[in-house]
DNA sequence: TATAAGTTTAACCAAATGGTTAAATATGCC
DNA sequence: GGCATATTTAACCATTTGGTTAAACTTATA
């Protein structure tokens, strides 16, 4: 494996996203994440004047991420039902690996003072998604709903368990091993739980 | 209307759990809070000593009824669908009083120096269901699914257009007015929903 | 009226924290 | 070598904030 060195500015951006998704906005520390990148404060201030320049860059990146631009995908000429069965899989997958993200995009979508940081807003996925369900009602593959009601139920299924996460190891006595196994076997079930609501 | 007098510990709760669920623990301040409640800081700390010991009688409460104890209601001799329906409009009700649960909850159980206050678990919400479930699915009323699973999903669909809510408003060029409205109507498709999933 | 508890005022303290500065040192590049 | 940029060190500053204290004032009550 070879090892790449990474630019000051990529340690602290990469050192930011840790500290920021970990302990939110204002239980991050500025010392903190120069530990983590491994520099210190005052090249910290060099780089990225203030906190909040520094965060804004790091959340606008996580924002799109956590609304998922499904663009292509949903493009594709394939049943609905497929799509959100890929939707479920790209996304728990996305999950998987960033289990911060939920909490952290929640957050600073609710923080007033951070408000001024959300400029691109995830209209299309749910334009894509309305656009996408209707073609196929109106061919009758899929039962009657409201599709923004629908969306909102997707991502809720997908991300409570990640936000809780503590609750739920405690609850099931379980470790992050434990979890990750009883989210695999999630994508499945909830492939199913969508099936059954679309299919008429 | 009969105005009730507050005791001046009732205020402080009062307030302490406005502050505490609009801004967080972090973002909450001790003389924020003696300002809603309507007295001064010096009284503040004179009934709770510390804003540790605040935060705790305020998030003692609040955590309760974010995992609700269904006790009485799901040990009913009535299908377990309409326990579900039951809990559907019960939870919603709530999550319409008290936008601001879900994200403190939540916040609090992922928040490391917090843990120590969570006591009171909701095994009994997960150990309900599931009991609750298993005896109907024997009676082949229910479909085999997880119930641990579905729970998750029930939550998960309930509370996260809460979460989500400022990005919905912005989406849906939605005032709050119309915000419940369209909770309102999610209580119907929830239900639909859970229908379908359950129904064999 | 005397006593105790509730409440206010205002000043104060210590620690944490975001941010700055200046000088020294290292590094790469012409 | 010499120059510019990157980096470190360390001290410093202003502000915020949780928490304390002491003295004065109010209120109810015995």
């Amino acid at each position: 494996m070879v090892q790449i060195e990474l630019s000051t500015e990529e340690k602290i951006l990469k050192a930011a996203e840790e500290v920021f998704m970990r302990d939110g906005y204002d239980g991050s520390r500025m010392q903190d994440i120069a530990d983590v990148a491994g520099i210190n404060k005052a090249l910290l201030h060099y780089y990225f004047r203030s906190k909040d320049k520094l965060f804004e860059k790091v959340f606008d990146a996580k924002i799109q991420s956590f609304f998922p631009q499904m663009g292509e995908k949903f493009s594709q000429d394939i049943p609905f039902v497929d799509k959100i069965h890929i939707f479920i899989e790209g996304y728990m997958g996305l999950l998987l690996k960033n289990p911060y993200l939920p909490l952290f995009v929640l957050n600073t979508v609710n923080n007033k003072d951070k408000s001024a940081f959300i400029k691109k807003l995830p209209i299309e996925l749910s334009r894509q998604v309305a656009q996408s369900y209707y073609v196929e009602f109106k061919k009758g593959n899929v039962r009657e709903l409201n599709p923004a009601q629908f969306i909102m139920s997707l991502m809720g299924m997908c991300i409570f368990p990640f936000l809780a996460k503590p609750i739920l190891l405690d609850m099931f006595k379980a470790d992050n091993a434990t979890f990750d196994k009883l989210m695999e076997e999630r994508i499945q079930e909830l492939k199913r739980y969508v099936t059954l609501i679309l299919t008429p």
